[in-house]
DNA sequence: CAGCATCCCCCGGGATACTG
DNA sequence: CAGTATCCCGGGGGATGCTG
């Protein structure tokens, strides 16, 4: 049994997989895997999240370290996301999980850019 | 964009990782990757779940696949749920998963058995 | 363009009790 | 022992509108 932040864990996986269970969080994960995002542009790739929604899962992937951003000082402001090291290593585990899942379900993703 | 049984996903990982967001799903899967179990031998195991919410998780593990069952014709009952070809071959991910999250948050899990 | 503030809704999951 | 049947609750996330 592991405690972090008043919230119970029953095991190491157990904590680091809520650590991506969010809705969108994965996915965002997936996108900035393949190079640094703006905001609006992932508003745009990921179809049918919100601004708002995009924000928390955004926040919450950078409280934990998964993500980092650049803000560049500029009118209109512009906001880089990308991979941290973190991030970056947990990558691998994802994409075999995305390509377990088009081996055995036969999906197909329209890959953006 | 993905449709399926009336949901939508954004592509495959989303729908992939949806078949394992439960929230004991990732813990009953890597329990059942050392060995094949029986429910009160996993309710035990699994400290904080209730019965019904095991069996939710299980029914859709195994609605999706990912596990299977026998039923010995026995009073009292006897179940053992395992792993299948798709479930093993998933488990390799979540070890992976395990082992970064252990890397990465130094935290520890008591392993039983 | 990025990102708060509100309000609201849904359903996954908790607690408890009952059966073959 | 391995399930079902109810009732109930919380919070993650959707929709919309406003600001620096």
């Amino acid at each position: 049994m592991i405690s972090y932040n008043g919230k119970e864990y029953v095991c190491a996986l157990d904590f680091g997989f809520n650590l991506i269970k969010g809705k969108w969080k994965v996915v965002i994960l997936c996108h900035l895997g393949n190079g640094a995002k703006r905001f609006l542009e992932l508003q745009r790739i990921i179809d049918g999240i919100s601004q708002k929604v995009l924000n928390q899962q955004l926040r919450s992937l950078e409280a934990d370290g998964l993500i980092e951003k650049v803000v560049y000082p500029e009118v209109p402001p512009r906001v880089e996301y990308y991979l941290s090291e973190k991030g970056k290593e947990l990558y691998p585990a994802l994409k075999m999980i995305e390509s377990w899942t088009t081996k055995h379900y036969d999906l197909y993703c329209k890959d953006e850019e």
